[in-house]
DNA sequence: TTCGTCATGTAATGGGTTACATGATTAC
DNA sequence: GTAATCATGTAACCCATTACATGACGAA
């Protein structure tokens, strides 16, 4: 989750870790946060399997001491080939686990980059989902009702309430893509 | 988390695991789900920490063959003492940790048996915690909003109207709360 | 007798967090 | 020269998940 928003990302410019962070949180806005304590070990991992490499090009500031100390200054990082590749086969994915809360988010956010057929697919898995969940609460609320205090069943309401706002506006963006392009499986069966 | 919603649907009535996430779903509703592999790893914990017993009061449904098999059937956990104790430690909890995403809504759950002012606190809590989230969000899109795609800026907006809806809802909440003891103090300093 | 669902559990793993430690750079 | 913030990193832990294994029990 967080090595596909690093791919996207840096697919974009070279970045050091700190900043990456900061175009984390600009990117994914008030939904999701990492601290360092992911982000670094992971950008780390990420180095190990090639997916990402230092990025020298930019020269590493003040030559005034470089290697001295034992490096201590930004390490800026870039994609490489491999990375790329990866970047696309992950953004492929339009399984069960790209419709997830968590990870919703991050797909979406890198959606221009997606592939359009792919992007119809994540927003009806997330839909649907969604739905089943709804439709799950909607019942077991119906026969719990009278049993469930104010407090409980207002917090029903208000989560069915948000997960009805939001299929609402997988709606409306599914509409949407589908005007784009007219062709394609019109509701695969 | 999982402790505090375990101690608080056993402190209605005693259950076995299986119901207990049934009970779970009920009253969590649609925005938070637990997985039996967390359930009695966690009820195990719980009864070696001295919160929960088995309940043998129910007799273990038939005597045919009762210890033969070294026990395979229904194990019906109650509340002890000290897990009433536990929970009401729990509950009056106002602390940041209570407001979190995850956390709220369990806390929120068990509001009928919580004290009316950690409940205003709880909610004034959670609502600091949104506007600064929003407050964040809503400058750093302000500065950025040129540069982003058209996914980015949905995913953006999306996520600030999910969050000013629940600063309503809290809002009101807040309100139905004082009304309901005009007196204890009005706004904090 | 076999299928579904009730019921309990474990092992391996995942994906993050907090707290801490350290140092460089910038603004006053 | 000192405080804020930029910047990197590690260690310990937390709280859950998935996949798996097992078995009882009722209904068709």
């Amino acid at each position: 989750m967080l090595e596909l928003a690093v791919l996207g990302l840096l697919h974009e410019a070279p970045l050091h870790g700190y900043e990456l962070r900061q175009r984390l949180k600009a990117t994914l806005g008030a939904f999701r946060a990492f601290s360092y304590g992911s982000l670094y070990p992971t950008l780390r991992r990420m180095k190990d399997a090639g997916w990402i490499a230092e990025d020298e090009g930019d020269a590493t500031v003040v030559a005034g001491a470089p290697a001295l100390t034992g490096r201590r200054g930004k390490v800026v990082y870039k994609l490489t080939a491999e990375g790329k590749e990866r970047f696309t086969e992950l953004l492929a994915e339009a399984g069960p686990s790209s419709w997830e809360d968590e990870t919703f988010g991050v797909h979406f956010a890198f959606f221009s980059k997606t592939d359009p057929d792919v992007r119809v697919r994540i927003l009806e898995g997330r839909r649907s989902r969604l739905e089943e969940r709804r439709e799950g609460a909607r019942s077991r609320l119906a026969r719990t009702r009278g049993r469930l205090d104010s407090y409980t069943l207002q917090l029903q309401e208000h989560g069915l309430d948000s997960v009805d706002r939001e299929v609402r506006w997988l709606t409306e963006l599914i509409e949407t893509e589908r005007k784009k392009r007219p062709d394609a499986h019109t509701e695969p069966r």
